[in-house]
DNA sequence: TCTGGGGTCCTAGGACCC
DNA sequence: TCTGGGGTCCTAGGACCC
């Protein structure tokens, strides 16, 4: 038997997770917003329904919900990737072979003769309902982007109780003939464009073109898809542990203008960036900084720029994280504008027990002594609380609650949030009996 | 008033080298 | 008159993903 894989697919996942703990919510429109209470980036079906679109910012949503039906959650997100994990545990100890993709998708893989994999297979969405709480579809195929296709049935029509699998040639053909070609993994706005003019409508329009020809307009990823689609195994999934970069962006709820706001904010991220770095044993090479204004007013003017910072040795302790970021930052500041979103990016990332010493100066040892030190306030963080250590010129001691993965910052808005019901005996819930 | 955050890969073009 | 050719490396920007 050739390999298959199949994708396990948490429907609507932000919106399940938070309706695992409210679930007088069931079969009610109910959304989950961005950092900020930006933009809609989850819905139920009903509010799918509603017409209300991906992306849509908050404050619009009066336009598709006048009668305030909508339930919105400002993102919780220490929820969502503990609920994440548990989902993945349970596919593991059901003793398949899972390769994580995002937060609310895993593939998983066979090979062999052993068709046993099948049963548990569809069994998934019952069972990790019964164990989670979350609702899932899977999907199964020759190759991920098919089973993505699948998938996108299993989750679409009832009758398949949230396992679809693509068999045959016969269900191939079919399946490329129902699916809109914008729809397919890896086919994004921007080529649907040129594709329709070309008159390619459906995936099956797609793999009927020739392959010279595919390689020719869309280059090495999309003959891949193409291939894909055809059944052929052609696109890996990364599951190396380690990133090549590593940014902390967020925007500001309010304008920021001072020096002085701004590096606190600043050297936040790039202390959550070391964190984030020294949790996968690595080390960065390179520390960028990106300012900039509201870019949709232009009206009070409009400044962006970025600061990239090589460092002579790679490095992953905060403090010289935060000083290469504040260094950075120091030569793009610009005093004459306000600044809605602030950066630190991580990158030319190595493994802490790969790393090049430089060949003058630079102090090893003294060196060596931090990354000592970050270990040890890691360390405590996590013991004792979140950023109960912390430098001085950070933001945190003005923090409100401990929040997305443990950390707030001060200057966001989230103003519908849950309770960190399974990460923080705090916010765990309560059970009236009457 | 209010518009997210975090990634990956590929490609074209320039710098530089011999 | 006539102005090489090929390779590598780096970077910025584009496209895509969830």
């Amino acid at each position: 038997m050739s390999k298959l894989y199949g994708l396990v697919d948490c429907n609507n996942f932000f919106v399940s997770c938070e309706r695992v703990f409210r679930p007088d919510l069931e079969r009610k429109p109910v959304v989950v917003l961005s950092n900020n209470d930006g933009c809609i980036v989850s819905r139920s079906n009903e509010a799918k329904e509603m017409g209300i679109p991906m992306g849509l910012p908050f404050f619009k949503i009066g336009d598709y919900d006048p009668l305030r039906r909508v339930t919105a959650f400002s993102s919780n997100y220490a929820l969502y990737a503990d609920l994440s994990r548990r989902v993945m545990l349970v596919i593991t100890e059901a003793g398949l072979d899972l390769t994580p993709y995002s937060i609310d998708e895993s593939f998983v893989s066979f090979g062999g003769e052993d068709d046993s994999f099948r049963e548990i297979v569809k069994s998934l969405p019952e069972l990790v309902m019964k164990c989670t709480g979350i609702p899932v579809s899977v999907g199964l195929a020759s190759s991920k982007t098919l089973a993505k296709l699948a998938c996108r049935f299993a989750k679409k029509y009832k009758g398949y109780n949230g396992f679809c699998e693509i068999s045959s040639e016969a269900a191939r053909l079919k399946a490329l003939s129902l699916i809109e070609i914008g729809d397919v993994w890896g086919i994004g706005r921007r080529r649907v464009e040129g594709l329709r003019k070309a008159g390619i409508k459906t995936a099956r329009d797609f793999t009927m073109m020739s392959e010279q020809q595919v390689r020719h307009v869309m280059g090495i990823t999309g003959l891949r898809t193409w291939r894909e689609l055809h059944g052929v195994d052609s696109i890996s999934v990364d599951n190396s542990e380690s990133k090549k970069s590593i940014c902390t962006s967020r925007s500001f709820a309010d304008m920021v203008t001072s020096y002085e706001q701004l590096s606190a904010h600043v050297a936040d991220f790039a202390s959550m960036s070391s964190v984030k770095l020294r949790q996968q044993h690595s080390a960065a090479n390179i520390v960028s900084v990106y300012i900039g204004t509201n870019v949709f007013r232009s009206d009070l003017g409009t400044y962006c720029n970025t600061e990239s910072v090589v460092l002579p040795m790679a490095a992953s302790s905060q403090m010289e994280i935060v000083n290469t970021a504040l260094f950075a930052l120091k030569r793009i500041f610009n005093p004459q504008v306000a600044y809605k979103k602030a950066a630190v990016i991580v990158s030319g990332i190595v493994s802490d027990n790969a790393i090049q010493q430089p060949l003058f100066g630079n102090d090893p040892e003294r060196r060596s002594r931090m990354e000592k030190l970050s270990v040890v306030i890691d360390d405590i963080n996590k013991n004792k609380g979140r950023d109960k250590v912390h430098l001085g010129i950070q933001r945190v001691g003005k923090m409100s609650q401990a929040d997305v993965d443990g950390v707030t910052l001060a200057n966001l808005r989230r103003e519908y949030k849950s309770p960190a019901y399974t990460t923080d005996w705090n916010e765990i819930l309560k059970v009236v009996a009457k």
